[in-house]
DNA sequence: TTGCTACTTAGAACCATTCCAATTGCTTCA
DNA sequence: TGAAGCAATTGGAATGGTTCTAAGTAGCAA
C-alpha cells in the first residue's frame, strides 16, 4: 500500500500519540464519520453509520471510541435533557439549537465577547470552566438545511 | 404587602385549578419539600424527604408529581450532562453552577438584559423559546455551602 | 347511591450506557 | 523470530434513572 497522505496531517493520530494511545481503524472511522456528516449523532446513529465501513464493529467500541475522542479534546459530547448524548466535532466556542420539532441540533457560533459577558454574571467564589448555552424551539427549515447539508 | 408568591401556601391549589388538577397530599408535601431545601434534590431525594410524612408514597407518584409540577410552571427541572434530573423551585431567570468537587448546584441570577444579549446571537429563522445556560467548576464561596449539602 | 374521572401505586419494562471477562492485535526486546 | 506485556475490541450481562401498565383508591357530580 501506499504510504498515508502527507497533505493532511493526521490530528487524529497526532492526539491520540500525544495522550499516549494508538491510532485504530476504528477510532479513524469513527472520527471520520463525525466529521463527514455534522448532525450532531447519537452513539447509535455512529453506530450505523460506522458499519458501513466496518461491519463488525461493536457499540461498546463505538462508546469507547467515542469517549476516547472526547477526551482527547477533538469531540464535544452534546446532552439534551434526558435524551441520548449526541457528538460534535466542532471545536470553536459555539451553543446548541434544539428544534423541538425536528428534533435535530444546530451549532449557534459565539461571537469572542459573549463568553466573557455571561462569565460575568458569576459571583465572586464561582471559578467556572466551563460555560454551556443551549436554546430550544423552532428552527424554519432554510436554516435546518444549512445546518444538515454542509459543514 | 403580601407574601412572595413562592412561599404563598395555596399557590400550589391555584396553579393546579388553573390546569384543571387537583391538589393532592402528595403534590402539597412534594411542593413543600421542594421550597424547604433549595438544593436541587433528584426524584430519588425528593422521595426519602417525602416519606417522613408520607411514608408509603411511591416513587412513581413523586415522578408524576414532580413531572406535574414542573407543567404547571412551579418548578424547573435541571439535567447536567446524564445524571439524574433535578428539581429547582426558583422561578426567577437565572443559570445554575455545577460544583464539580461537591456535586451541589447553584442557582445564578441573570440580570434582565442578559438573555436578550445572548438570544441575540441567534442568527435570523431561529426562534428560541427558552435559553438554559450552564456553568461548571470550583466554587469556592463558603456561605451557600451549609444549606446545600452539609454532612 | 351510581358513575365518572383523576390520582396513586407496585412492579415490569425500557433504554442509553457501563461493566465484565475473554479474546485479539500491536510493539518491544531478547 | 517469538514470547511477553499491554492496549484495544468484543458480546453479553448488568446498571440505573425513568416511564409504562394495569389495578386499585378517592373525590366529585348527578
Amino acid at each position: 500500500m501506499s504510504q498515508s497522505p502527507q497533505t493532511a496531517p493526521d490530528a487524529l493520530a497526532q492526539r491520540l500519540a500525544h495522550s499516549g494511545l494508538r491510532s485504530t481503524p476504528q477510532r479513524e472511522v469513527i472520527y471520520d464519520v463525525l466529521l463527514k456528516k455534522r448532525d450532531h449523532p447519537t452513539a447509535d446513529e455512529v453506530h450505523a453509520r460506522v458499519r458501513t465501513d466496518l461491519p463488525s464493529i461493536s457499540l461498546a467500541t463505538v462508546y469507547n471510541c467515542l469517549e476516547t475522542l472526547v477526551q482527547c479534546d477533538l469531540v464535544r459530547a452534546v446532552n439534551f435533557e434526558r435524551g441520548p448524548t449526541r457528538y460534535c466535532p466542532n471545536l470553536r466556542p459555539h451553543a446548541h439549537f434544539h428544534d423541538e420539532q425536528s428534533g435535530s441540533t444546530h451549532d449557534i457560533d459565539l461571537p469572542a465577547d459573549l463568553l466573557e459577558k455571561v462569565s460575568a454574571v458569576l459571583p465572586p467564589g464561582y471559578d467556572a470552566k466551563s460555560v454551556e448555552i443551549t436554546f430550544r424551539g423552532k428552527a424554519l427549515k432554510n436554516s435546518e438545511h444549512r445546518a444538515a447539508g454542509s459543514k
